[in-house]
RNA sequence: GGGGCUGUCGUCUAGUUUGGUCCAGGAUUCCAGCCUUGGGAGCUGGCGGUCGUGGGUUCAAAUCCCACCAGCCCCA
């Protein structure tokens, strides 16, 4: 009891921030590295990257992707090949000058996105439409120097992510690919990661450099802020131009091809541990956790020891016949309420203890992480508990998270009412918007909100409410991470 | 880009204001043994610290000064 500062010492409600950073630290899901914004990712946090890219990486093969793997390094001169993409990314690349004692004749960057070094090759390697589509996804980590506030999963100088490139005939063609993986985001986000999101395009100002339009999923954190969880972007001929992927097409003329690039990172952790998690710590959506069950046996004497480790034995390997993943926490040397601490902290979703009264009656005592909820169920039919109580957390927590994004969706008809709502509550702010850079950027610097999208099915329906002139589109106003 | 706060065994911290009683004290973790186990048990003993780093001031620096590194917060 005296031990508050093994768990989470401060409230989420009281100092989110604090609470979020303790989250990762006590967790064990990351930890500082010697250099500012760098961080280990540790293997409980591994694994829930593991998850994501798992079950990502099956839709990206089921709809023809294949990965490959570009290097680290970039010279100067291609990151420099398309202008807009260069200014944009210059202020936090890292630079190579030297091998060992020699300067280098030309710098290098180390990448902070793949584009420049991909669409080298992707010059080479397409000639014709038969070579198109090109569908590659990477497994990798970029790097851009983040000098002011870092934050684990958030914000590092060097992050994990995929980044897919991929190369059509036609911009009709992009833009289905364009669609298709914003689709398959939304589907891994909200049915596994369990965070719902809104989805639109961004305004010019905020989408990609170098692209034609960027397609964005956002999230609304606890706390108010917004989260870009995965953008989709369509690249038009911006990068085909200057990079010269060209093809013969069926008219046998020659075109410059389309193209698209997207990516999500391990900031979809760090939704993850904001979203879900509670004063306890972590809270893991069960499709997404490493550890779905975890086993604590609890005994007295050794020949109740016994009885419960093999009840426990039992049930662990009836549960994963059933492709549940589960971990038997048969540690000596700590007790059963010691156990419980570290597995909520960690978010485990269901805790099942067995003792000598569950040998008794013949049942297993289950506890919900989510809810704190103790119930105990027969033997027979544990299979069945456990799936469904798994299935009815998932939902429960994609449910609340519902509610908290519609709770925290307001509207404004003035720039006094946007400010004082973004100001005062947080959260999206709904409101007309006349389309011009100008009124987006006179929002930003009155209450620091942006444009975080415009929605797909987006109509204008008054005036902007910044500028008074008629609107083009209904936007979502916030403050993001 | 501007402003501010913080840094002492793995962790939390006492000591810093006013330099010396501190080759740094406590709790907890960790290790050994005993004993225990249904919500972070107990006893005994033990391991563990370049006081963030580097300079400077001084007879003397965790303590004062400077620079740097790292973490955090606020504003643009």
């Amino acid at each position: 009891m005296s031990r508050k500062d093994l768990g989470v010492s401060v409230k989420r409600s009281d100092d989110f921030s604090e609470w979020y950073t303790q989250v990762v630290l006590k967790a064990e899901l990351a930890d500082y590295a010697a250099a500012k914004g760098f961080i280990a990712l540790r293997p409980y946090g591994y694994a829930i990257w593991d998850q994501i890219r798992q079950v990502l990486d099956e839709r990206f093969r089921a709809t023809g992707h294949v990965n490959a793997y570009f290097p680290t390094l970039i010279p100067e001169s291609l990151l420099r090949r398309e202008a807009e993409h260069f200014e944009g990314f210059t202020p936090e690349v890292f630079w190579v000058t030297r091998a060992g004692n020699n300067d280098l004749s030309e710098k290098l960057v180390v990448r902070p996105t793949s584009e420049t070094i991909i669409y080298d090759f992707y010059a080479r390697w397409v000639r014709s439409w038969r070579d198109l589509p090109v569908l590659i996804n990477l497994w990798n980590s970029v790097l851009r120097a983040e000098i002011k506030s870092t934050k684990p999963f958030l914000r590092t100088s060097e992050f994990l992510w995929q980044e897919g490139h991929t190369v059509h005939v036609s911009k009709e063609e992009a833009d289905d690919e364009v669609m298709r993986i914003l689709e398959i985001y939304r589907e891994i986000i909200e049915e596994y990661l369990a965070i719902p999101t809104l989805r639109g395009t961004k305004s010019d100002k905020e989408k990609f450099v170098g692209a034609l339009y960027t397609t964005t999923l956002e999230s609304m954190m606890p706390d108010g802020r917004a989260l870009q969880m995965g953008t989709s972007h369509n690249l038009g001929q911006n990068f085909s131009k200057p990079f010269g992927i060209k093809f013969l097409g069926k008219d046998e003329k020659e075109h410059y091809a389309w193209q698209t690039s997207w990516g999500v990172s391990w900031r979809l952790i760090g939704a993850l541990i904001m979203t879900h998690g509670d004063d306890k710590g972590l809270v893991m959506p069960p499709r997404m956790a490493s550890i779905q069950v975890v086993f604590v046996p609890v005994y007295y004497k050794d020949d109740v020891k016994n009885a419960v480790m093999q009840r426990i034995k039992e049930g662990t390997d009836r549960l994963r016949k059933q492709g549940v993943r589960v971990h038997m926490d048969d540690r000596e040397e700590y007790t059963p309420g010691w156990k419980y601490h570290e597995w909520e902290l960690k978010g485990v979703p269901l805790r099942i203890e067995v003792g000598p009264r569950d040998l008794e009656k013949d049942q297993f005592m289950l506890v919900r992480r989510d809810t704190g909820e103790r119930k105990t169920v027969p033997n027979q039919g544990l299979e069945e508990s456990v799936k469904s109580i798994l299935e009815s957390i998932q939902k429960a927590l994609f449910d609340k998270a519902s509610a908290t994004l519609k709770e925290m969706t307001r509207s404004a008809k003035s720039k006094e009412e946007l400010k004082k709502t973004i100001e005062e509550k947080g959260g999206f702010v709904e409101a007309q918007w006349c389309g011009s850079r100008e009124c987006e950027e006179k929002v930003k610097t009155d209450s620091g909100a942006d444009i975080r999208l415009i929605p797909f099915d987006s109509q204008a329906s008054g005036l902007c409410v910044v500028c008074g002139n008629p609107a083009s589109s209904t936007v979502y106003f916030a403050r993001a991470y």
